[in-house]
DNA sequence: GTCTGTAATCTTTTT
DNA sequence: GATTACAGAC
């Protein structure tokens, strides 16, 4: 492990303006977290309990960095989310002062999208492939599961099969091995399941597309070429990566091979707030990496988001304690927090709904409230009753706007013009266009001219017959080096626009969001930029200004509010079947509900409410209603009942 | 072969 | 509640 950088012995080293004189950044840190920033390189581990000031031990470490005189293109950031890189990226450039031009920043998936683009041929790749989301790559799994299963041959569904394939990936085992250890339900299928997902494969390479996993796959597999992973690993001097609790295995492995030059590797990350297992994530990675050889280990354990009240009973229910944490408080005392009791879901919309109207009153932003509740479909009722109260509210969760299939419809031109061998999207383009159903699609899709030169191909289509002519027409406007708005435009004009009208019974709203699509396209000179980033890019606000948001109420799922917080956090649906959803009960898996709630309650600056339902969970299609009295898996029992105040409403 | 209306099925979390 | 499967009309 080598040590590029010098051991320095003062804190006065890093400063506002660059010139070594001011020590006033590195005052504003506590001693905690100014350990964790003047840690002089190798491997180290910075455990960050919530709200502890872990963005701003990043943001500070790359100032300081770069006042020790590192390039930023020496610096290699890895975030969960776009937005964090971009917000810490920000910050780090108010504390140095100094451009950070040039310093990679983002998610696996970009750097590995970022990789792969550059070294596609290495892998025999084609550069312009496509990203494949969820529903493109069920599409394709229900193709490859046709292949091998016979029609009513009892067999897990096709969203089972690809949960399998897609966790095989991320803990890079095999099939047979996942099944094995993490669904041995399927046992008797892991054969199938195996040849399905090498036809999955093959298929996904005759379109040249890549889904999700594919991308850390593909990019690790570079890695493991030495060259690739010399030239790349002697780039970065420093690693950094953030959120590190939520890494599965073979994110683990690129990490490792991006810092395995130089050795410089920073890690933040807290176990505790690891809520992603059903993609692999694994927080043993930390405490995995803490046993290795000469790494340090850095505590930042103050709390500075909540109330003494709130922390208190974050306290009282940290899971899975291994480093046993326990967050010191910094706040004055306030209020305690809240659990709250009512009758059904409609009961507690009406309570939350009445609350947040009082708050907002009493001169709270609604922008500083939130609602979190566990899956999506808990939102619903509060949405009407919201709405009802005129309360302005930004749901978070849900059903993405890029998914919406208009907006699937019109990104699909842009697609085949980069990459036409993406029948994927050859085939929703074809059954947009009266006539044209599923059988013709196959018949053009496997015509041999098609097949290899689509491009060419559908710019003499109508021999087909004369449904095919519109399709003619619009492929002899639009090109791979047109600006992807201008292609977006000449597709909604000439008929897209129509066939909203037609189709959809919101047609102003859809059409609306299309232009707005082609708003955003507009920003981007190449297409394949604009679609990548529509892929692996968490949120593209497309109905809000930013304006509308600050005006109101946030909902969102918790996995979606990870790093956020709010004076006002309703946590809602607290009861055993929703929260802790029925499905890890069924499968004992409460460790993992534990960490959810753990970030739920963490949220909360100053005002936390609990809410949970006496009549019970409102799951039915698991069976049986979960009675709340007594209930084992009810997390509002294990809180010690002093540490909250109850409010039963009717 | 395609379109359309209705019945059946499934429902966690996300890049 | 949203997607999918199926049946029957064109």
């Amino acid at each position: 492990m080598s040590r590029e950088l010098k051991k320095f012995d003062t804190i006065y080293n890093l400063s506002y303006d660059g010139t070594g004189k001011s020590n006033e950044a590195l005052v504003s840190l506590d001693d905690e977290q100014r350990k964790a920033v003047l840690d002089e390189g190798g491997f180290s581990i910075v455990i960050a309990g919530p709200g502890s000031g872990k963005t701003k031990v990043i943001t500070y470490k790359i100032a300081y960095l770069i006042s020790k005189g590192i390039d930023p293109r020496q610096i290699l950031l890895v975030t969960f989310t776009k937005a964090a890189a971009n917000e810490m990226i920000h910050r780090a450039q108010q504390v140095s002062k100094n451009p950070l031009d040039g310093m990679m920043a983002g998610t696996f998936h970009h750097v590995c999208n970022y990789l792969l683009r550059k070294y596609a041929s290495l892998l025999k790749l084609d550069p312009n492939f496509s990203i494949l989301d969820e529903e493109d790559s069920l599409t394709i799994v229900k193709h490859a599961i046709n292949e091998y299963v016979e029609r009513n041959e009892k067999f897990p569904s096709p969203s089972v099969i690809l949960k399998i394939i897609s966790l095989a990936a991320n803990t890079q085992r095999s099939v047979e091995q996942t099944i094995e250890e993490d669904f041995i339900y399927f046992y008797a299928f892991s054969d199938k399941i195996r040849k399905i997902k090498d036809e999955y494969n093959e298929l996904k390479a005759e379109q040249s597309s890549l889904d999700y996993d594919d991308l850390l796959v593909y990019a690790n597999d570079l890695l493991d070429i030495q060259s690739v992973r010399e030239k790349e690993g002697s780039n970065y001097l420093w690693v950094l990566v953030d959120e590190f609790q939520d890494t599965n295995k073979i994110q683990y492995d690129i990490v490792k091979k991006f810092s395995s030059i130089h050795g410089n590797l920073m890690v933040v990350g807290d176990d505790a707030q690891s809520i992603y297992s059903f993609r692999g994530a694994r927080y043993e990675n930390i405490i995995e990496m803490s046993r290795e050889k000469d790494v340090k280990v850095y505590k930042i354990q103050t709390n500075y988001r909540s109330t003494p009240e709130i922390v208190n009973l974050v306290n009282a229910m940290i899971p899975n304690n291994i480093f046993s944490k326990i967050l010191k408080t910094v706040k004055n005392n306030f209020e305690r927090p809240i659990v709250v009791s009512t009758w059904d879901s409609l009961e507690e919309s009406v309570f939350v709904s009445k609350k947040i109207n009082e708050l907002i009153n009493s001169g709270i932003s609604p922008f500083q409230i939130a609602v979190l509740y566990r899956n999506h479909s808990q939102s619903m009722d509060l949405q009407i009753e919201l709405s009802k109260s005129k309360i302005p509210f930004t749901v978070r969760s849900g059903v993405k706007f890029t998914d919406s299939k208009h907006v699937k419809d019109v990104l699909s031109f842009l697609r085949v013009l980069v990459n036409p061998k993406d029948s994927i999207s050859w085939m929703r383009i074809f059954q947009l266009f009266y006539g044209i159903g599923k059988k013709s699609v196959e018949k053009v899709l496997y015509d041999e001219t098609f097949k290899r030169e689509p491009i060419d191909f559908v710019k003499h289509i109508s021999q087909f017959g004369d449904k095919y002519e519109k399709i003619e027409e619009i492929f002899k406007k639009i090109s791979a080096e047109d600006k992807p708005d201008d292609v977006l435009n000449h597709v909604f004009e000439s008929f897209y626009s129509d066939y909203i009208a037609f189709t959809f019974e919101d047609r102003i709203e859809r059409q609306m969001d299309i232009k707005r699509v082609i708003e955003i396209a507009g920003r981007y000179k190449d297409i394949n930029d604009f679609l990548t980033d529509l892929a692996i890019t968490e949120q593209i606000d497309i109905d809000r200004k930013e304006k509308d948001k600050e005006e109101s109420v946030t909902l969102t799922t918790v996995h979606r509010a990870k790093g956020l917080e709010w004076d006002v956090v309703f946590v809602i649906s607290v009861n055993p079947g929703d929260f802790p959803s029925s499905f890890a009960i069924s499968e004992g898996k409460l460790d993992e509900e534990e960490r959810v709630f753990y970030v739920a309650i963490t949220r909360a600056k100053k005002y936390l409410f609990i809410c949970r339902q006496m009549s019970g969970s409102r799951t039915p299609y698991y069976g049986n209603r979960i009675q709340i009295n007594g209930n084992k898996y009810d997390f509002v029992e294990k809180i010690p009942p002093a540490l909250y105040d109850h409010w039963k409403i009717n």
